[in-house]
DNA sequence: ATTATGCTCGTAATG
DNA sequence: CGAGCATAAT
């Protein structure tokens, strides 16, 4: 039965965390135990529903705080959930298992180390750790660590990690042609050096929780029993072993609820499976499915172009938002001649939309790829127009963090020879690389830490006494520093380390013009670390997150990347750069197969849907890649956009006749022969239309006539009865008669 | 041990 | 073009 849904009336007696639902959404909250799957679109109200639902389980009764166990994407929404519960049911839901699923996954593991061989004090890895760690697995290996590159060698075993394979499970079919097929051998010599670390990488924080499960019978019944509801926020994100950790857990009662949108599945590249939410009702027989379609953030024009847009790809569940607000401005659609005029377009928009009275915090930039972001940068700047870059490299990964943090780990985990390495010589105490060298090797040939190699090597005379003095001053400072380990704080902690082994020091004698802000960033740290009881417990926490720390509140325009983009939204938003070659991405396009273009066409969708009021999509005939000229053809996904909702402002630039394209040497470069049908097609459309340039519709206007028979995406099959402009008046089969707008229906 | 020079490579970025 | 890395030169 298909009903449309109608605003549900305020009932008096309703709880709180039931206030205000509409019925679909109260439908996904009071749905009773079993397999729910939420398809929630963009804008409505997903976190809603998984918070309220997560109260209702509370409120009611029906489990405890510690028996749910509540899976999120980011530590951010980890956060956000846990005060959003809080604040609903209004007490403390202490006690519930709410986080990431790698931070759940080193909660049990932290329990169960032994049964692993780790010690419970094992230290995650970062990427840079790993690829440390892998070029000294393929040097041992006797190959060539430039001809196959660790970098490649770690995405490889990353991706088995994913699928949940450990060494001894990877499918022969999947082994390559890296390093003469010894790929699954250098895995197992991977892991093998982990454990001796008494390491883990992110991906063993899940793979060696499966491993648990499935050799421990009876830990995994504790943790069945304990976990009596489970909650799934971000589905199309997961990955084979996170749904591999969820289908062990959740057997028995299988009362697990997934919310997502498999619209928005953009991180296939990071080893997100949307097989994982396409193929629910398999995996779960007998789920409920509960579609949310009710947009509560765009207007019309918006989400028509939206929906036109995503109902290209196939696989998908299929959804059709719907608001309620206004129409709107249809989608306005600028084509110019490079990136900077590009710039300078969306910069005096921002302008007006400011002069209008809008807030330029709530408007946002969204580009493909980094590098896209400098010429608005420089546009801004230039303008005066306050703006803020979100992402770029994240806080922890920067050097000088990295650095401290390698410090604090060595004095806690003498063992850590990934630290050792990092500061050893950092800075300069004369200790190179040929010292480097010989105390991997006694430390390999006496099976030990390179600390413990360290300290035999001061011993003998096998290095140079300078070389040996500088050795044994630092390890005699690192045990001073863990003699007073335990009686400091943790900030007054890291001061003294920086302080007495001049790391501090080392930055204030750099001249260059990033040192400034490097010691600013120190003095940041040593801020954050203020919040823990003890340096183990910020380890952890940096292990796990440390957020880039932005001035959010104040009112800048923003820029970012697409994928930085998902979850948040703005008022007014502009997608710069569609593209062909560069949105969808060359690398989507050289793919074949199509399904990394459907990933480029639900980050396109992600973009358009970030926008509540006003949306504008632009693209430039030519641009500097890698400082050089290339001229380009515009996305795809602009014709690809129902005419309906979209505006051209103006006409495309290489529409000119006597425009010559300079294709050589382009990063990406189009087929000139496609280029020059392209031309001729929109030379014509001008011709037709002085100011207004119409994109070619993806099926002309009017194409259906009554009579016709037409499917749409929510309702079902029907027949045409009436037609007014792109209103169509339809006997659903199923779904009885409605007026629907034509771009959400095709020819069946 | 540090510094200079030459080479390659270039989508997105959480835990 | 320029960051990042590896090798060569001092």
């Amino acid at each position: 039965m298909v009903v449309q849904p109608e605003p549900m009336p305020l009932r008096s007696g309703d709880p709180p965390h039931l206030a205000g639902l509409n019925p679909e959404q109260r439908a996904a909250v009071e749905a009773t135990d079993g397999p729910l799957l939420v398809l929630a679109g963009a804008g409505t109200g997903k976190t809603r529903v998984l918070t309220a639902r997560l109260a209702h389980l509370l409120v009611t009764g029906r489990v405890r705080p510690g028996q749910v166990l509540a899976v999120t994407f980011t530590n951010k929404a980890a956060r956000e959930m846990v005060e959003r519960v809080e604040q609903l049911i209004g007490r403390s839901c202490a006690g519930l298992w709410l986080g990431t699923f790698h931070a759940i996954g080193v909660r049990i593991l932290r329990r169960h180390a032994e049964l692993l061989g780790l010690k419970s004090n094992f230290t995650i890895l970062d990427t840079d750790d790993q690829l440390r760690l892998l070029r000294q697995v393929i040097q041992a290996a006797d190959l060539d660590e430039r001809r196959w590159a660790p970098r490649v060698l770690l995405a490889i075993i990353q991706r088995w990690k994913d699928r949940g394979w450990r060494p001894d499970r990877v499918p022969d079919s999947e082994v390559g042609d890296f390093a003469l097929g010894r790929t699954v051998e250098l895995y197992r010599a991977y892991q093998q050096r982990l454990t001796t670390l008494n390491a883990c990488d992110f991906g063993d924080l899940l793979l060696h929780g499966l491993t648990l499960f499935t050799e421990h019978e009876d830990l995994l019944e504790d943790y069945r029993r304990r976990f009596r509801a489970i909650l799934v926020d971000e589905y199309q994100d997961t990955n084979i072993a996170q749904y591999l950790w969820l289908r062990l857990l959740a057997r028995d009662h299988r009362n697990i609820t997934c919310v997502g949108d498999d619209d928005q599945s953009i991180y296939s590249w990071r080893g997100a499976e949307v097989g994982n939410i396409l193929r629910f009702e398999q995996d779960f027989p007998g789920a409920t499915i509960i579609r949310l379609e009710r947009n509560y953030r765009s207007t019309g024009h918006i989400l028509g172009a939206a929906s036109g847009l995503i109902a290209r790809n196939r696989a998908r569940h299929g959804k059709t938002l719907w608001t309620e607000g206004e129409e709107g401005e249809p989608v306005r659609i600028a084509g110019l001649w490079d990136d900077q005029e590009e710039a300078r377009f969306v910069g005096e928009e921002i302008e007006a939309w400011q002069r209008a009275g809008g807030a330029l915090g709530e408007t946002a930039v969204l580009v493909r790829a980094g590098f896209q972001t400098r010429a608005f940068e420089e546009r801004f700047i230039q303008m005066g127009l306050p703006y803020r870059v979100i992402g770029g490299p994240r806080f922890y990964e920067r050097q000088e963090i990295r650095d401290a943090i390698a410090y604090l780990r060595l004095v806690y985990q003498p063992d850590d020879d990934l630290a050792f390495e990092r500061i050893v010589n950092l800075p300069r105490r004369g200790i190179g690389e040929a010292s480097l060298r010989l105390l991997r090797a006694t430390a390999r040939a006496a099976g030990t830490s390179l600390t413990a190699a360290a300290r035999g090597l001061c011993q003998t005379d096998e290095l140079a006494t300078r070389t040996r003095n500088a050795l044994a001053a630092f390890l005699t400072t690192l045990d001073r520093w863990r003699g007073r380990f335990g009686e400091l704080e943790p900030r007054a902690f890291l001061e003294l380390v920086l302080e007495e082994s001049g790391y501090t020091e080392m930055w204030q004698n750099d001249r260059s013009a990033e040192a400034p802000g490097r010691l600013e960033n120190l003095k940041e740290l040593v801020q954050a670390i203020e919040e823990f009881d003890s340096i183990p417990a910020f380890l952890e926490h940096v292990a796990l997150v440390m957020e880039n720390g932005t001035d959010s509140g104040a009112d800048m325009v923003n820029v970012m990347t697409l994928h930085g983009a998902k979850g948040l939204e703005f008022d007014c938003v502009f997608l710069a750069g569609w593209e062909e070659g560069l949105f969808p991405h060359q690398r989507a396009l050289d793919e074949g197969g199509g399904s990394a273009l459907e990933e480029e066409r639900r980050l396109a969708y992600v973009g358009m849907t970030r926008a509540r009021r006003k949306l504008t999509i632009s693209f430039a005939a030519n641009r500097r890649i890698y400082n050089q000229w290339s001229s380009s053809v515009p996305s795809r996904f602009i014709e690809e956009l129902p005419a309906a909702h979209v505006e051209h402002l103006h006409r495309h630039p290489a529409a000119r006749p006597d425009y010559e394209p300079d294709f050589d040497g382009a990063p990406f470069a189009p087929r000139i022969a496609r280029f020059r049908s392209r031309r001729a097609e929109l030379g014509k459309v001008i011709e037709g239309r002085a100011e207004l340039l119409a994109s070619r519709p993806p099926v002309a206007p009017g194409r259906f006539k009554i009579g016709d028979r037409i499917f749409h995406d929510k309702f079902g099959y029907g027949r045409v009865e009436t037609v007014e402009g792109n209103k169509l008046g339809i006997a659903f089969e199923k779904a009885g008669h409605k007026k629907v707008i034509d771009s959400f229906v095709e020819p069946a």
